[in-house]
RNA sequence: GCACCCGUAGCUCAGCUGGAUAGAGCGCCGCCCUCCGAAGGCGGAGGCCAGAGGUUCGAAUCCUCUCGGGUGCGCCA
C-alpha cells in the first residue's frame, strides 16, 4: 500500500481528474491543521479562473468514501484538511512493522552510479574538513543503494602529481642508499616498506617547505614526477608503498567513522591511459596550444563569468589534475559505464569541476548532465572561522576523532548508572559509537551547502538535538522489548488509539518522503530531520503512556507492536546516516 | 571586477516544488519519577525571516537591487 501521503495523493488526483482539472493538484502533504492537507483547490482555482473553495468541496465529495480518510474539512480560503482513520494508521504501522524497507519504497528506476569521495592524499594525514567528504559521501552511498540504485564508491586518493616528487626525492636525501634509487635497478624490490606513516608525514611537508623556497629543490622533484611517468621501477614501487601505507592509516580514520569503499583507486590509476588519451585529444583537435600549454576551451557564449581553460598539458609538458580526472572519467567510463558520476568534494572545487565535466563533454566521454557535484560547506570553529588547533594550524582527523572519543568517554562516565555495570570493553564500545554517533548526525544535520560550526560538547551532548540523544531513544526501545520479551511480554496486533500513538505513526509515514528528498537532492539532513522527529514522537508516546506496564493485555500487545515497528525505522534511518545503536549503555 | 554559497529566536540550526497563527535544540521560567531507562516528558516567554522594491488571492520561499559574511577565478592538487 506504500505510505499514507502517496496513497492520498493518488487518491486525490483522481479526485482532480474527474472533475476535469489537472491531477497534479492533488499533492497531499503533512499537516499541523490536521493529520495531512491537500492545497491543490488553490492553484487549481488560479488556473480554471474558479472559486477554490467550490473546487475544494467537489473534491471532497470524490474522495469523501476512501477507507483510509475519516473526515474532511475545507478551512480558510479552500485548504483541505484530511484526518485519517485509525484503521488506516494502524495498517500502515504493522506494514513498517514486516517491511524490510521500513516504510519506504525503492526507487522506480534504478542508476549504475559511481560515487566519488576525492580528497584524501596519500602521505598527507586527513585533517578536519575531509570528514564531510566522508560523512555526507557515506551517507549518500547508503541511500542510494538502500533506494535501489546499484552504486561503487571510490575513494579516489591524490596519489599522483608534484606531492608524490617530493616524497621520493626528500626520501632519497635522507636514505640515498636504498635500492629504490639505483635508477639501473629494475626490481625486484622488497615487500616491506622502507617508510612508516610517520616517516611519510614528516617527509611531505619538510620537502614541501624546501621546494617553495628553493626552485632548484622543487625542479628535482618534477623531474622525479617524469620518471615516475616515465615508468622508472624503484619509483613506482617505492609509490606502491606510499599508497599501501597510506591507506593503513586512512582505514583507521574511516573506520572509526563507520566509512568504506568498494575501490581504493587513485590518480595513479588513470595515469596509464593519460599519453594516448592526450595524443588522440591532440589529434582529434580538441586541444589547443596555448602559451606552451595544452588546453582544452571550455567557455561558452552564455557563460556570464569567465571560464578559465582546462589545462591538459602544461608548459613543461607534465599533466595535471584536470588531466588525470579526464582520464579518470575515461576509465570508469570504459570500465563500468554508468548511468552517473558523482563527486562529494569540497565547495571551493566547483569551478574545477565545472571545467572537467564541460571537457568531457566537448571531448564526448560522458555528458555534463550525468556529472555531477556535490559539493559542501566547510567546518568552522566556534569563533566562525575555519576550524584550527589551539596554536593555528590544522586539525588532524584522527585528533578530532580521539577528542570525540574522550568527550563520549567523559560523559558516558559522568552520566552513570547502567553503563558502569557494563564491563570496561563494552563502555569502550559503547563510546566509540557515541562518538560517531555525535560527529555523524552533527556533520549531516546541516545544511549540506554551508558552514557550520563545530562544538564538540554541544554534538556529543545527550541532551537535545544529538546523535547521543538518538542513541538514547534506540536503546530505550531495545531495551524495554527485551524485558518484555523476558517477561513473557509478546507485542501483538497493533490498534492506533491515542494521540499519541496517532502521532507516532504519522511520523513513521514521513519516512519515505524525507530519503526521497535525501536523494534527490543529495542532502542528507531532510533523513536527519526525520529520524529526530520519529526519536521524539517515540519519546513522547513513551512519557504519554504506559507500554511493557500496561495493565489491558491487548493494548499492551499493541503498543510493543508499535514498539517494534519504530524500533525497525529508527534503525534503519539511524543505520543510513551510518549511526549504530548498542544494544544496551 | 565576475561567479557561487549564505544572512530566520540571545546562541546553533530546520523550513521540501510559494500556502492558513514561522519550527527545533541549547539557554531561561514553571510543572511531572511509590510506575517500562528523568541522559526523559509536558507547558511558557522569546522572531519587522538582513533591508528595499516587484510578481501573486497568498512570499522566509520566486524576481531585481542594496548592505553584510564566506568561497572561487591558467600552468599546485
Amino acid at each position: 500500500m506504500g505510505t499514507l501521503v502517496s496513497e492520498l495523493s493518488a487518491v486525490f488526483a483522481g479526485a482532480f481528474t474527474d472533475i476535469g482539472l489537472d491531477p497534479k493538484f492533488g499533492d497531499v502533504r503533512s499537516s499541523d491543521k490536521a493529520d495531512f492537507q491537500c492545497n491543490g483547490a488553490l492553484a487549481a482555482a488560479k488556473a480554471a479562473k474558479r472559486n477554490p473553495r467550490e473546487i475544494a468541496s467537489e473534491v471532497v465529495e470524490k474522495v469523501s468514501e476512501h477507507r483510509a480518510i475519516a473526515f474532511l474539512e475545507i478551512g480558510g480560503p479552500g485548504f483541505i484538511n484530511i484526518t485519517v482513520s485509525s484503521d488506516a494508521l494502524s495498517a500502515l504501522a504493522e506494514e513498517v512493522r514486516r517491511s524490510e524497507m521500513a516504510g519506504a519504497e525503492r526507487s522506480a528506476q534504478s542508476e549504475k552510479i559511481i560515487l566519488d569521495f576525492g580528497g584524501a592524499n596519500v602521505a598527507k594525514p586527513m585533517h578536519v574538513g575531509h570528514i564531510r567528504t566522508a560523512i555526507i559521501g557515506d551517507t549518500l552511498q547508503r541511500i542510494f543503494r538502500f533506494l535501489g540504485d546499484d552504486l561503487t564508491s571510490d575513494v579516489h586518493l591524490g596519489d599522483w602529481g608534484l606531492q608524490m616528487g617530493h616524497l621520493i626525492t626528500e626520501l632519497a636525501d635522507e636514505q640515498p642508499d636504498l635500492p629504490y634509487f639505483d635508477a639501473a635497478n629494475e626490481g625486484p624490490f622488497p615487500a616491506e616498506s622502507p617508510v612508516t606513516i610517520d616517516d611519510l608525514s614528516r617527509l611531505y611537508p619538510q620537502a614541501s617547505a624546501k621546494a617553495k623556497e628553493d626552485p632548484e629543490r622543487n625542479a628535482r622533484s618534477q623531474a622525479a614526477v617524469a620518471e615516475l611517468q616515465a615508468g622508472r621501477a624503484g619509483y613506482r614501487a617505492l609509490l606502491n608503498h606510499f599508497v599501501a601505507v597510506s591507506i593503513e592509516e586512512l582505514k583507521v580514520d574511516y573506520g572509526f567513522l563507520g566509512v568504506s569503499f568498494d575501490l581504493w583507486k587513485g590518480e595513479k590509476d588513470a595515469e596509464p591511459l593519460i599519453p594516448d588519451m592526450v595524443a588522440e585529444l591532440k589529434e582529434k583537435g580538441f586541444a589547443k596550444e596555448d602559451d606552451g600549454a595544452w588546453i582544452i576551451p571550455v567557455e561558452r557564449e552564455d557563460d556570464t563569468k569567465d571560464y578559465p581553460p582546462f589545462m591538459l598539458v602544461n608548459s613543461r609538458g607534465a599533466s595535471l589534475y584536470h588531466t588525470s580526472d579526464l582520464a579518470t572519467i575515461l576509465d570508469r567510463v570504459r570500465t563500468y559505464d554508468p548511468d552517473r558520476m558523482i563527486y562529494v568534494v569540497d565547495q571551493r572545487q566547483a569551478l574545477h569541476f565545472e571545467q572537467v565535466f564541460r571537457a568531457s563533454e566537448i571531448v564526448g566521454y560522458m555528458d555534463e548532465a550525468r556529472l555531477e557535484h556535490i559539493g559542501f560547506g566547510t567546518v568552522n570553529g566556534t569563533d566562525g572561522k575555519p576550524f584550527k588547533t589551539r596554536e593555528g594550524g590544522t586539525l588532524k582527523l584522527g585528533d578530532l576523532t580521539r577528542m570525540a572519543l574522550d568527550e563520549a568517554t567523559k560523559k558516558i562516565e559522568e552520566g552513570g548508572r547502567v553503563s558502569s555495570d557494563l564491563p570496561a570493553e563494552e563502555r569502550g564500545r559503547i563510546a566509540e559509537l557515541v562518538a560517531r554517533a555525535a560527529l555523524r548526525f552533527a556533520d549531516l544535520q546541516n545544511t549540506r551547502t554551508t558552514n557550520y560550526v563545530f562544538d564538540l560538547d554541544r554534538f556529543t551532548s545527550f541532551e537535545g538535538k544529538t546523535g547521543p540523544y538518538l542513541l538514547y531513544q534506540a536503546v530505550r526501545i531495545k531495551s524495554l522489548l527485551r524485558k518484555a520479551a523476558e517477561d513473557g511480554n509478546a507485542p501483538g496486533t497493533i490498534e492506533v488509539a491515542s494521540e499519541a500513538e496517532r502521532a507516532l505513526v504519522l511520523a513513521l509515514d514521513g519516512f519515505d518522503g524525507a530519503l526521497k528528498l535525501s536523494k534527490t537532492k543529495r542532502m542528507p539532513h531532510f533523513l536527519c530531520e526525520h529520524v529526530y522527529n520519529l526519536a521524539q514522537a517515540f519519546a513522547a508516546f513513551y512519557g504519554a503512556h504506559p507500554i511493557a506496564t500496561e495493565a489491558d493485555a491487548s493494548v499492551r500487545a499493541s503498543r510493543l507492536g508499535l514498539c517494534e515497528a519504530i524500533a525497525r525505522q529508527l534503525e534503519t534511518g539511524l543505520d543510513l546516516l551510518g549511526i549504530e545503536a548498542p544494544e544496551r549503555m
